[in-house]
DNA sequence: TTACATTTGACATTAATTGTCAAGTGTAAT
DNA sequence: ATTACACTTGACAATTAATGTCAAATGTAA
């Protein structure tokens, strides 16, 4: 497969493979360096905006970054549930359904 | 389809159908008669406990009702991205590899 | 051992959720 | 047209969850 990388450990890996410490990257996120040590470990979630900066900062793609984030959201919130795939999976039909009439994408 | 209906008109429904008023099931729910409105024309979210209960005071599957309860908090997660559609399916690869690799349902 | 990067956990701040209340709207008797 | 009652609305309060700081601890390489 290919989704198989956290976004934490993408984010790990792209600043180590340019060299630059946690101190550097925080700071032009303008947080402290313990959050993004956290984030990086998939112990704390990134904010949207978050993940836009990282993605400029580190050179990577926007979108994908973007989606690997937001699945881990989705994910997060069915993650204690034992009905949890069947909710994703009527999401995605309610999603279906709601592009189909509204047209588009 | 199916699963055309949301939450809170499935919830309004059967609560006229049995003839009951917003004020004997709030009760039942300890909350104030506003947020069950509120609840039932999809303005507010409820909580999985009060999912739990109105499945109970109403006679409703606590499974379908739970499905269609965490399905619409899935696509609140995305409803404003444009990359959700996406991110969905993504979410249910991660999931497919989750619970391949922990065996089960 | 000094220097520095990262991690950890206790706690503060902020933002989102969940709730109350009181006044407003709609409708159907009287 | 006034009373009665179900429901709705919006301003705000309370609670809970998310996001952040800080200082001390850990790891590693001079």
């Amino acid at each position: 497969m290919k989704n198989n990388k956290s976004t934490g450990e993408i984010l790990r890996e792209k600043r180590e493979e340019k060299g630059l410490l946690l101190r550097h990257v925080s700071a032009e996120l303008d947080i402290d360096t313990a959050i993004l040590s956290k984030i990086e470990r998939s112990e704390r979630k990134a904010t949207k905006e978050q993940i836009l900066k990282l993605a400029e900062i580190l050179n990577l793609d926007k979108d994908n970054l973007i989606i690997q984030y937001l699945s881990e959201k989705i994910l997060y919130e069915i993650k204690d549930e034992k009905l949890g795939s069947k909710a994703l999976k009527v999401a995605e039909q309610k999603m279906k359904y709601i592009s189909k009439n509204k047209s588009g994408n």
